[in-house]
DNA sequence: ATTAAAAACTGATTCATATCAGTTAGAAAC
DNA sequence: GTTTCTAACTGATATGAATCAGTTTTTAAT
């Protein structure tokens, strides 16, 4: 038996086929209360602390949900697209997204109102009871991730990181690369510096390959027992 | 506006009401299909990866969710009475436990048949709105102990784990302290030894008083201050 | 083409914390 | 009341990684 933990990475293979459960006239609610926008790279979808006025459908692009701190920010997880973020925000007594959300790139999101779509999740079982499968499926990878930033060191991290770009948001050894390595820092919650040494490493190794704006995975076998061993 | 990620506690003040949004039918269906089992000090009350048979509520006692590493373990949450643990594991494809369980002190915990408690969820969409609330407090509680685990030192984090004790599951001052320092230490993430010294240390300043069985936070202002700054 | 700004890189140093190798104290067993 | 065992404690050392103080390279702006 493996175990599930072994990777910083919160992107779960599936299609997430919420709205599939809805009825016709629900799935007309949701459209009549729904605005699609176009976010650039860099910008907030959503600011914790800030009222919680809608749930978030990732439709095209990519984006890291985090926490604010005072000093640094811890991410979350890395949301592709079909995610659906800001569910957690809804709990009994709050109306405040407890996150944030910004885009790495030009990201397509439909913004959902969020009375209407609790609305729906008080009237439609079997969309609740989806919605709850996802929550769910999305916390056991964010636990994942807990317990990896808290046991791997640097190596491990990084070795986790460009696997997880590898495997599941691009599919593809070779891949368009717009981290930087002060990106790549906040997502392992290491310095800047260190992930500098550790992608030299890992380049002097024959491990990975950095060319014009994409990154190749050379050996993702040994990048994976770097992974496994932390 | 202040930061709710401040604390590594996990447990929330409030009382879950879940199983209020039932019919009486539906209330007799779980009574039907469940038992309660008195666990001692130290027991499994569910293991990571055996088969999800049931959802767990922890009537008296207090317990703890951790994931299961080769090496060490990750506690994500104190579970105190009245807590619903086991619902992570409910996701499509999914039939096993996500993490394990096991009791700090003597507990009664209620098991339900878990295909009668997703039947009910995808019945009672109150009920089941209900579970995503629960469960959404739980991920935001899980979320500030992730970020503290991460970014403070180790006087703020024990300060953390005692004003939780203080705070939210004794509600007094002084109360009976069952915690020997290894376990402190699987609960801060930190080496035994390091917890000695912490504990020292905020006994040497006069923050806390251990006596017998009991610890008596003297300075729980100061333990704040150090809880803050990290 | 030249300058400015940002990102990548490098080596030295510092720091927090784990690890190691013990001793001491308290609880349980005989 | 010894003995045994475990938990608490202590100091020295090792280590992983951050921080600091730069230089070099790349990208963007004029």
């Amino acid at each position: 038996m493996t175990c599930k933990f072994t990777n910083t990475c919160t992107i779960f293979n599936k299609n997430l086929t919420i709205f599939d459960e809805l009825t016709d006239d629900q799935k007309k609610l949701i459209d009549e209360n729904m605005v699609s926008v176009t976010y650039k790279k860099g910008e907030n979808i959503c600011k914790q602390g800030a009222f919680a006025s809608h749930v978030m459908h990732i439709r095209e692009g990519l984006a890291k949900v985090y926490i604010e701190g005072e000093n640094n920010n811890l991410i979350l997880k890395i949301a592709p697209k079909n995610s659906l973020v800001g569910m957690p925000s809804i709990y009994e007594g709050n109306n405040k997204f407890v996150y944030s959300v910004a885009t790495y790139t030009e990201s397509v999101v439909d913004l959902i109102d969020m009375s209407i779509f609790q609305q729906l999740l008080q009237e439609n079982a079997k969309f609740t009871f989806r919605a709850l499968n996802i929550m769910n499926e999305n916390i056991i990878q964010i636990y994942g991730r807990f317990f990896c930033l808290s046991n791997k060191q640097l190596h491990g991290r990084i070795a986790d990181i460009l696997l997880c770009l590898k495997n599941r948001v691009y599919k593809n050894n070779i891949f368009e690369f717009y981290f930087s390595r002060g990106e790549l820092a906040e997502l392992t919650n290491m310095s800047t510096e260190s992930v500098i040494r550790v992608m030299k490493n890992f380049k002097d190794d024959g491990l990975i390959l950095q060319k014009d704006k994409t990154l190749e995975i050379l050996n993702p076998e040994m990048l994976n027992k770097i992974s496994t061993l932390g």
